[in-house]
DNA sequence: GGAAACCGGACGCACTTGGTCCTATTTGGA
DNA sequence: TCCAAATAGGACCAAGTGCGTCCGGTTTCC
C-alpha cells in the first residue's frame, strides 16, 4: 500500500518525545518513554534497539542508564528513519542489479526504468527532518513544505 | 518496504505491451498479452481485470473481444495504477480523519504532519507517466527525470 | 554484591498478498 | 439458432511477512 511499517510511525514519536529529554541534558529510560509517548513498553524497547543499531539514538547500559539522542533532530533526515526499519528506499523489487524478484525479467520494458522515480522519492524524503514532523518548532530554515512543493 | 505490490510492477508491463497494439488499432486478448508480457496468464487476467475497474483499459466482451487501452500511455499518471492496486497513497495509517489506526492518537506530537510529506509523494508519483517507464519514446515534454530531480 | 537498565535474538500469532480457479454473462460467427 | 470465444466477478487457499511479546545475557551504578 506504500505504506511505511507501523514501527516507523512509532519511531518518529519516540524520537519526538526523546527530544524533550534532550533539552535537558538527560537521558531517558525506556518506561519513562513509553509513557510520554503513549505507546506500549515493549514496542518502545524494541524502537529503540533498532534506533540504536542505527545510531540515531545511544543507549547508555547499567543502572541510571537510558536513551539519548545521537543527533538533533532536525539532523536526522526522515529517508535514515526509514531505512533503518523498512530497508533501501526502492518502489519495485527489480532494480539494478536485484534479479530474481521479477518474473518477466527477460523481456521486460521497464527494466532500470524505475530508478529515476526511486531516486526521486528518496531525495524527496531526505530533505524531511524528524523536526519538521515533531512539533512546530522550525529548526531547518525552510519548512518541509516549502521544499517538497517546489 | 515503502514498496509498491507486485501486481502494481505488472501493470506497467502489461500496459506497455498492450501500447504497442494500440498502435494498430486492434484489441489484444489475454492469452496474447501474456505471452508478449512474459507473464503468466491467469495473473495477467487478474491485472486487467483491475485496470478495467480504474478505467485504465477497456474491455470488449465476447467473440474477438480482448483490451484495449482507455487513454495514451503518456496520459496515464503511475500514482493512477498506484491507486488502482495499492489503494490510496499515504504513507502512514494515520492521515486526516482515519482513527483507529494508531495506538498513540491520543498525545501524539505528529498528529497530521505527515501530510506534507504524503502530498509530496502523490505530486511526485502524478508527475511521471507509464509512457516514461514503458520505454523510450518522450511523449510527454519533460522527461520525468528533470521533473523529479529539480 | 545486588539492582537497574540496555542488548540481542527467538518465538508465535495474525494479517495481507499472491496466484489459481470456477461460474456467469456477453458477443460474433457457423 | 446454437456454439465457441472471451471478459467479469468473485471465491479460495497457500505462503510470506509484519508485529507484538518474551527471555536470557551483559553492563553499570549504588
Ligand atoms: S524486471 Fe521486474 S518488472 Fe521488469
Ligand atoms: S496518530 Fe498515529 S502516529 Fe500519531
Amino acid at each position: 500500500m506504500l505504506r511505511l511499517s507501523k514501527l516507523t510511525d512509532y519511531a518518529v514519536v519516540v524520537l519526538a518525545g526523546l527530544d524533550r529529554a534532550e533539552r535537558n541534558r538527560r537521558v531517558m529510560a525506556v518506561p519513562e518513554i513509553a509513557l510520554a509517548s503513549g505507546l506500549a513498553e515493549p514496542t518502545v524497547a524494541k524502537v529503540l534497539k533498532i534506533l540504536g543499531q542505527a545510531g540515531l539514538v545511544e543507549g547508555l547500559r547499567g543502572a541510571r542508564g537510558g536513551y539519548r539522542l545521537g543527533r538533533a533532530l532536525h539532523e536526522i533526515p526522515l529517508s535514515d528513519v526509514i531505512v533503518a526499519f523498512d530497508g533501501p528506499i526502492a518502489l519495485t523489487a527489480c532494480v539494478d542489479g536485484a534479479s530474481g524478484g521479477c518474473e518477466a525479467e527477460a523481456m521486460c520494458p521497464v527494466r532500470g526504468r524505475w530508478d529515476p522515480v526511486n531516486r526521486a522519492i528518496r531525495d524527496a524524503l531526505a530533505h524531511v527532518t524528524i523536526a519538521d514532523l515533531a512539533g512546530p518548532a522550525r529548526c531547518h530554515g525552510t519548512p518541509a513544505a516549502l521544499v517538497l512543493n517546489a
